[in-house]
DNA sequence: CTTTGCACTTTCCGTTTGGTAAGTCGACCG
DNA sequence: CGGTCGACTTACCAAACGGAAAGTGCAAAG
């Protein structure tokens, strides 16, 4: 009788790597891009929720928890009627904005490459 | 009798979003680590595997041909004994590699503040 | 006391991901 | 012609991911 196939249980990747620790921070989707709208101003669920459309709300609510907990963002309930909730970066959430807008900057160029090769190849 | 429930099957994300877009090149696992390594000069499939540590060979493999298809990384046959073979980024491979230094610049910083917390809080 | 708006939460389910282990293939060395 | 090495492939599988749709809790307006 064959033994039953067991997962390895320790956490294989490179542990001390600053890339891989980082990209821990920005993964799941949708996560870079709620950092993004966050990065100059607190937003509220509905508006951040509306500035990234294709997002659902389950999957969001799921993002923004996590980030609290990982200390990225920080939640407060606002005494408006009904309540709502702002969201806003954390000191150490701003820590990650320098990595976002280089993302971003190279999106923009890649834009811009594929818009030239429009010229050259099509 | 109910309606079998179906996917919508049309691409629900933000399309011209610069973020999203840089996004996809660097999504799955260890694809930073990989054009990392490869960001000042070409390097051997086991080399780069060695690299590293934790990947799997299928995976691995994936995640080249994958690269290799967007065009962000080249292949070449080495004839050496056995035949080995060689990656290197191609000119748009080198586009993303300020976004990965960014990342692992944030990433340092992310140590160094963890570093500081045990002074203060540990 | 029903309705409305906000902020979620829950259930269900298909798809994707990524690891393990084993196998393949071609080139050379001896 | 068997063994080894480098570079993959393949089969299998569990877990994570993420979307759709519907439901929940609460506060105030009407």
């Amino acid at each position: 009788m064959a033994v039953k196939r067991r997962k390895s249980k320790v956490t294989p990747p490179p542990v001390g790597c600053p890339l891989t620790a980082c990209m821990q921070f920005l993964k799941g989707a949708w996560t870079p891009n709620i950092i993004w709208y966050l990065r100059s101003e607190p937003r509220r669920f509905s508006e951040l929720m509306a500035d990234i459309p294709g997002v659902s709300p389950k999957v969001f609510t799921a993002r923004l928890k996590r980030l609290e907990q990982d200390g990225i963002l920080l939640r407060r309930v606002v005494p408006t009627s009904p309540p709502t909730v702002e969201y806003s970066l954390t000191d150490l959430g701003q820590e990650l904005t320098p990595a976002i807008e280089a993302i971003v900057q190279v999106g923009h160029k890649l834009k811009r490459r594929r818009a030239g090769s429009w010229a050259s190849r099509g």
